[in-house]
DNA sequence: CTGAACGTTCAGTATTGACTGAAACTTCTG
DNA sequence: CAGAAGTTTCAGTCAATACTGAACGTTCAG
C-alpha cells in the first residue's frame, strides 16, 4: 500500500520541487516531474503518483494538465483501461530547452517596450539598448546551441552505438 | 513633487516587475531594475526611487540590498553627501547572464542526485542520464556563448566604431 | 550638543496561490 | 441500466511572502 521512497529518491523529488517552485512553476510540478523521471515502471497512473508524492488527486490532476500542456509529460491511454498513464518522454527535454527560448523572447519584448519608452533621454536609451542587445543575442543563439546538442546526440546514437556511446551500463 | 511617469514607462516597469516576480525575484526588484534602466539622471537616491515607484522606503532598502548583492545594481556615495545613489551599470547584464549559468549548474547537481537515487532501475537511470546530459551540455556551452557575445560587442565598439557600429542614432 | 536627513530593521498586514477534499462528471463493466 | 472506477472541477483552507510604516540607529550641519 505504502510506496516507500528511499531517502535519496525523496530528497531528489523535493529538490526538483523546490527548484521548479522557485522559478515560476509550482512545487508539485517539480515533484511530479522528478517522480516521473525515476519511477519504475516509467508509466504511472494518477493514483500511483498521488500516493508516491502523498498528494491529493486534485493536485495531480491540475499539475498534470500544466505539465502536459508545457510538453513536460506525456499522457497515454490503453484500450479497455479507463486509467491514464503519465510518463516523462525524451521530448520533454526539448520542450524544456525551447521553453528557455520563450523566456528570452519575452524579455526581449519587454526590453523593446522600454526602449520605446525612453524617448527623451539618450542615456536611458543607451542603457536599454544594451539590455536589449544582450537578450536578443541570447535569444538568437540559443536555438543554434540546442541544435548542436541534438546533432551531437543523434551522432552518438546512430554512428557509433557500440564503441563510444559514452554511457556505460552499470 | 509627484514624479509622473508616462504610460509607456510605467507599463515597462510593471512588465519588468511581473517578469522578475514570476521567476523567483520579487516584483519590486523587477520594478526597481526597470526604473534604473530608464530613469534620468541614471543615478537615483532611495527617496527618488521610492517616489517614482510609489513604494515605501523599507521596500526600497531591502530590494536594493538584494539587487546589489546579485550584481544587478551599483551603489555609489559622494563626499559630503549622506545619500546613496543607485544605478544600473553595464556589468549588470553580465551578472544576469552568469546568473543563468548558476541555474543550469544547480539543475545539473540535482540531476546527479537523481542519477544516484536511480540505482535499481535501468530505465530510470536512462531517463535521468539523458536529463543530466542535456543540462550539462547547456551548462558547458553557455559561457562560450556569452564570451562570443562579449567579443562581438568589444569588436563593434573598438574596431569599427564609425562605419558599422550597428546602432543607428535615431 | 541638538536637530535634521537618511538608511535600516522588524513586527504587522494583506495578498497571493498552492494544495485539499468533496461533489460532479465520465467511462467502462456486469 | 446500474454500479464501480477514474478523473476533473471548484470552493475553501492554510502557509508563504511581499510590502508597509513606525521605531531605531547613524551621520552630518548649525
Amino acid at each position: 500500500m505504502a510506496t516507500v521512497l528511499t531517502p535519496a529518491q525523496s530528497s531528489f523529488i523535493e529538490e526538483m520541487g523546490q527548484f521548479l517552485g522557485g522559478y515560476g512553476m509550482t512545487p508539485m510540478a517539480g515533484r511530479m516531474w522528478g517522480w516521473l523521471l525515476l519511477c519504475d515502471p516509467p508509466e504511472q497512473t494518477a493514483a500511483e503518483i498521488a500516493e508516491a508524492l502523498q498528494a491529493s488527486r486534485g493536485a495531480i490532476s491540475g499539475t498534470a494538465r500544466i505539465l502536459a500542456s508545457a510538453g513536460f509529460i506525456r499522457r497515454t491511454t490503453r484500450r479497455g483501461d479507463r486509467r491514464e498513464y503519465f510518463s516523462s518522454p525524451p521530448e520533454a527535454l526539448d520542450s524544456m530547452l525551447s521553453n528557455a527560448g520563450v523566456i528570452y523572447r519575452r524579455l526581449r519584448e519587454i526590453a523593446e517596450h522600454g526602449l520605446a519608452a525612453s524617448g527623451n533621454s539618450a542615456s536611458a536609451e543607451a542603457r536599454l539598448r544594451e539590455f536589449h542587445d544582450v537578450v536578443a543575442f541570447i535569444e538568437a543563439e540559443l536555438p543554434r546551441l540546442i541544435d548542436g546538442f541534438l546533432r551531437d546526440r543523434a551522432a552518438n546514437k546512430t554512428v557509433m552505438p557500440v564503441e563510444a556511446g559514452g554511457k556505460e551500463p552499470s
